[in-house]
DNA sequence: AGCTATTAATAACC
DNA sequence: TGGTTATTAATAGCT
């Protein structure tokens, strides 16, 4: 049916002269790699454009939130967002905070360095409190570690390292653990106040590359409305 | 030109009877927001099975890499990735460390209590060094801070806690004055390994819903490929 | 980066 | 929500 109606365009005349069709025009395509590079290339950034262009009429259209991350296939970052792709992410953090998205390694990195820093350090706040214990029980006299000889003093010490590094393994398994509870049985929910404090510096531009970030530019397309887009050049 | 040829559709016949035009069919629309309710909500929902679409074709043609999340106008969330969200919010995050993506409040927090945790261990340590070396300076004899009147060891701690006090809030000063030179001056790109046992557990599911996450459903529509997708709900 | 013939997406209706 | 149809919008293949 519909192909009896493009044939109309060019009619029984298929003479040459100005009639004849300058392009193949677009064909249907199967959704596989493309194998050309160069038409690859061609392909992702009108495509990339095509998608945010999406997103922008989405949240125009429904009153939506949507951010985007897209690597290029050569590892290029473009980030777009409405009303700002930060806020997207936060407002996401926020609400998967017991997933995987707060598990990422950075942030587990932190909890156990921190978690491990907390344990020394009330270690390290018992052991003083114990020095003054002593100190006061038996004024003007010695504290228990220094009742011994001096390689017992040295010893104690090196008993103190031994202990914290054994604690240290210990709070690691441990926090691995919980991890793997966190996991498996997400919980604890806590909402956390997502509007506190936090500013970005690097949206509410107004068109074309405004500053550099690090090598990371920021661009507002004309998307009419504040639609900002994050990358790094144009692909 | 097209018009004329929309209208050899219809032909010279505008009588009643079945060829008459079943609907207007597809209108030309502004770009602005539904006003009407349940128009709105059935755009929204079209519109964003089309934006995933389109977004898992430029993955499967180009090699790319993409991630998206969608706040419904009813704060439903939705949120897909191919290969996997989580891998792309990860590669995001890792090597977007030094901007704001980085410093949503949670993460903000752990910084500043890991940071003064060091800060007090560190000085709870040197306090501990020093003892030591003043133990093998004069063997046998008392430390430091014992060669005072025990009001004077009282006082020393005292002392101790307010000095660590007030370092507790230079500390938090300089972290958030850090902060702010973060986000104005964008550095420190340390790359950090993202691959460490980081694993998640809501995805590779096949097909409907698979396993409730507090709330979190995640649902593997028919896009051939593995795209995952996390929603609440179908909206 | 432009152009054009097509296909793909989707607005209106059911 | 899911299906149909007439249209518009996106884009494949060339320059």
């Amino acid at each position: 049916m519909s192909s009896s109606i493009t044939n109309t365009n060019n009619g029984g005349n298929n003479d040459n002269h100005n009639t004849r069709k300058k392009t193949k025009g677009r064909q249907k395509i199967e959704i596989k790699k493309l194998q050309n590079k160069s038409s690859l290339q061609v392909t992702f950034s009108k495509r990339r454009t095509g998608l945010f262009s999406k997103a922008m009429e989405l949240c125009i259209l429904c009153g939506a939130e949507v951010g985007i991350i897209v690597f290029s296939p050569n590892g290029k970052i473009f980030v777009v967002g409405h009303p700002d792709f930060d806020i997207i992410l936060n407002r996401y953090l926020g609400e998967n905070q017991y997933d995987q998205a707060m598990t990422v390694p950075l942030v587990q990195q932190y909890n156990r360095e921190y978690e491990e820093a907390l344990i020394e350090l009330e270690m390290e706040k018992k052991r003083g409190k114990i020095i003054e214990e002593e100190k006061e029980k038996n004024n003007g006299g010695r504290a228990w570690w220094e009742e011994s000889t001096d390689d017992m003093g040295i010893e104690e010490l090196e008993e103190y390292v031994k202990a914290l590094k054994n604690l240290r393994s210990k709070v690691e398994s441990r926090v691995n653990e919980m991890m793997m509870n966190e996991y498996l049985i997400p919980n604890n929910i806590n909402t956390m106040n997502q509007e506190d404090g936090f500013r970005n510096i690097v949206s509410s531009s107004n068109n074309e590359e405004i500053s550099a970030n690090g090598g990371c530019t920021v661009v507002d397309f004309d998307f009419g409305e504040n639609f900002s887009i994050i990358h790094n050049s144009n692909e």
